[in-house]
DNA sequence: CAAAAAACATGATTTGCGTCATGAGTGTAT
DNA sequence: ATACACTCATGACGCAAATCATGTTTTTTG
């Protein structure tokens, strides 16, 4: 009860902060079921092992990814550089940039964090049933419009706050919004945790251990625990 | 001829940098005389002068922005912090973000750069169309796309690069996607470049400065000419 | 199970860049 | 014409955070 009261408060404020989110979609649901068949018919259930690629930034967009299971990290390379755009939840889609019949490569890299279950959809038949169902069509665009504002708070948020309110809002997003309870075992390493807020890794370790001194996270090993979410959430705001 | 030459090398090359560009939209070929008509109805021109905003943050999204005419600085505020999002440029649309039907508040303020004309068609109107006529969708969704694709390779820009490469990014973008010669007087402020780049006013008009020195760009007052693109593709990519 | 490779951690050093202070030039409102 | 405000500009200073260096722990792998 304290644990879920700590959890009810995050879950209520994460709003204000962005970093991280969790956008699912639901279009299929507005499918008919004819199109759900065709759909059926041009899909592949794919099981990637933790760590493995997904898909390879550079290569084409022959399909778009509906993760069923698991936990996906997407990310832009560039020479020895990366930069983590979005950590993927069971329900979303990725590949929808790539739906403009002119943009046929991924222009990012998709790995798997833990065990994942992936359909692959030829995007064809998303496009096509884009032209064909309306509703489907407005799922997308949802989608991709609520992707866009994440994209654009998170944006604000690395170029405005300092290494304390990154991290602050990384981690509330984590518990918000991917773990959805504040103790949860983190499956980034700080080296990821450094490719997602753009600061150095040592910089990462460094800010993590004082939030660790300052009582408001306790960390063991993997196992992340938010203690007090209101102090990140200051320090999120004013850092 | 010079002139046409040097533009075309930075036309040509734009596509690797990535701050700042000019996504149009075609959308409304796509509709029928009868779709077109239904806009014509809704639809009201609005003229805007120079410095005079177009929508605040915060306020109620009834309508979305086609520019006709002009240039439109489009910006996230918070406290007297802000970042500039894009340069939206004529046959662009804003507020697209806000077609979920849950997102009836602009998440951004948009001010004219230059006088401007703008079509302020009802949101509810484009929600309609995009049910009905799947093509006018698509195009919607290539937008939105393209527009959060841009945005990934800005999000790494200003994360991975320093100053140098940050503003040269900028100036090829400004002088390639926006103004589209390598001549160009250039609306926005030292300020405004440092909102749009993530730096402080002093270090942009230090970086210009720098550039200056090294031939690679000439400024005089509001004119910017670009000497050396390829230079500035150097920096940038490796600064 | 040992060896190798990552990940984690901490301290010392450097530096890029933001902040502050100050002033000149330009535009605008009274 | 004067005053005020804003932009442009430059120098000095300080600090946050990256980099470098080194060591420990954990995980991977052959």
């Amino acid at each position: 009860m304290q644990n879920s009261k700590v959890l009810s408060n995050i879950v209520e404020r994460i709003k204000t902060s962005c970093t991280v989110s969790n956008i699912s979609c639901s279009c299929f649901d507005h499918l008919t079921e004819e199109q759900k068949e065709l759909v059926e018919r041009n899909q592949v259930m794919v099981e990637y092992k933790k760590g493995e690629v997904i898909v390879k930034q550079g290569t084409f967009t022959s399909h778009i990814l509906y993760i069923c299971e698991g936990l996906v990290k997407v990310f832009y390379e560039e020479g020895d550089q990366s930069l983590i755009l979005r950590i993927a939840s069971p329900k979303s889609l990725i590949g929808l940039t790539s739906l403009p019949t002119n943009q046929n490569i991924f222009q990012y890299t998709a790995s798997a964090y833990v065990n994942t279950t992936v359909k692959l959809i030829d995007i064809n038949i998303i496009r096509k049933l884009i032209l064909e169902n309306g509703r489907f069509a407005t799922a997308i665009i949802d989608v991709l419009s609520e992707v866009a504002m994440q994209k654009n708070g998170r944006f604000f948020c690395l170029n405005h706050r300092q290494a304390f309110g990154k991290l602050a809002d990384i981690i509330l997003c984590l518990a918000g919004n991917i773990f959805k309870t504040d103790k949860f075992e983190l499956l980034l390493s700080r080296k990821e945790l450094a490719e997602l807020s753009g600061m150095s890794t040592e910089s990462v370790i460094r800010t993590l251990k004082s939030f660790q001194d300052d009582g408001l996270i306790r960390i063991n090993g993997k196992t992340f625990e938010v203690i007090d979410p209101e102090g990140l959430m200051k320090i999120c705001h004013l850092g």
